[in-house]
DNA sequence: AAGGCGGTCAACCGCCGGGAT
DNA sequence: CATCCCGGCGGTTGACCGCCT
């Protein structure tokens, strides 16, 4: 038995809004605020399912929400925080005030993904596409590789790429020269709710989103329990400091919103607290910017004693 | 001028997590 | 503890628009 449906469905209006009811809803909100959603349409006058006005309104109707082009500050910010959170355009949507969810998602479909395959970039790893063929050629190969799975399976939609395809983050750390080369690298590359987010994952230590809203309280109060992870993985550096001091340091989370948001908006911001303090924001825009960083990737990792 | 085509974006759908009961 | 229900999220769809042939 599923869940019955939250509106009937032969009563309520479907497809685009008319400048009456976002009138409507409008008028609504501003005098009731926005509680539940369920009970909007009626007690609003509008034959909608609770649902659609609660998008309708959170993607159009909400005061201070931007309408104008994306500049190329938020695009480059999408493009980094996508390289490190994948597609969780809510948490993404966060750190760009005035955009939502929906905002960047389309814009990511429509103009950025296209824009980093033109670069020869994949926009789902961030990785250089000629990279990407080298390792599938050399996955058709060879025996496939047990599985690497320390907690036993995971819901997450990531996956840890082969270490030597380092995402762009890793790149930028690296030429920063904060960072030691793998296999002990010690990178803020990506996260996720279930999957490891650092490297320490190799190490039997591991770095959780949830560890992170968990610890976010004790953070406040000084007790640092981020940076002492990262510290003892990686044995103290810039990045670490920076850790130690954005999240440590009790700095205020994000645009006010309340609960877990509080503690996403908190690692987010840290993590461009972070790439601003050292320098890394700056190297990924240069990165992105550098046809020689898809063209002659493999040659500059190389470089840099990664080694394909 | 008109039809085809691709890009854009608002809106819908279904799933999931979490609070309430 | 189980179930119900709501809000939120990400993926997808489809209408609209402008450009090209």
């Amino acid at each position: 038995m599923g869940r019955p449906p939250c509106c009937d469905k032969a009563n309520v209006k479907k497809g685009p809004w008319t400048p009456e009811e976002d009138a409507k809803l409008l008028a609504y909100t501003s005098t009731h605020g926005t509680g539940n959603w369920t009970n909007v349409p009626q007690r609003a006058g509008l034959k909608r399912c609770g649902k659609s006005c609660r998008l309708r309104y959170t993607n159009y109707l909400r005061p201070n929400l931007k309408h104008e082009n994306f500049t190329q500050e938020e695009e480059d910010l999408i493009v980094t925080l996508h390289a490190m959170l994948g597609s969780r355009w809510s948490l993404i949507a966060n750190q760009l005030p005035g955009r939502t969810d929906n905002d960047v998602k389309n814009y990511w479909n429509t103009k950025l993904s296209k824009k980093l395959r033109q670069r020869g970039i994949d926009p789902i790893t961030h990785r250089p596409i000629a990279d990407l063929m080298h390792s599938i050629s050399a996955l058709a190969i060879r025996p496939p590789q047990p599985a690497h799975s320390p907690s036993g399976g995971s819901s997450s939609s990531y996956h840890h790429a082969p270490a030597a395809l380092p995402l762009i983050h890793d790149v930028a750390y690296h030429a920063a020269g904060i960072l030691q080369p793998p296999p002990q690298q010690a990178v803020i590359a990506r996260v996720d709710a279930d999957a490891p987010a650092s490297p320490a994952a190799d190490h039997g230590q591991q770095l959780k989103w949830s560890d992170f809203l968990a610890d976010e309280a004790a953070a406040s109060e000084g007790q640092q329990v981020l940076g002492h992870q990262y510290h003892h993985e990686a044995g103290g550096s810039g990045v670490l400091a920076c850790w130690s001091s954005s999240v440590g340091g009790g700095r205020a989370c994000g645009d006010g919103g309340g609960g877990g948001d509080d503690g996403a908006a908190a690692f987010i911001d840290a993590i461009l607290d972070c790439d601003k303090e050292t320098g890394v924001d700056q190297l990924i825009a240069e990165l992105l910017a550098d046809p020689a960083y898809y063209a002659g990737f493999s040659s500059s990792s190389s470089e840099m004693g990664w080694g394909c």
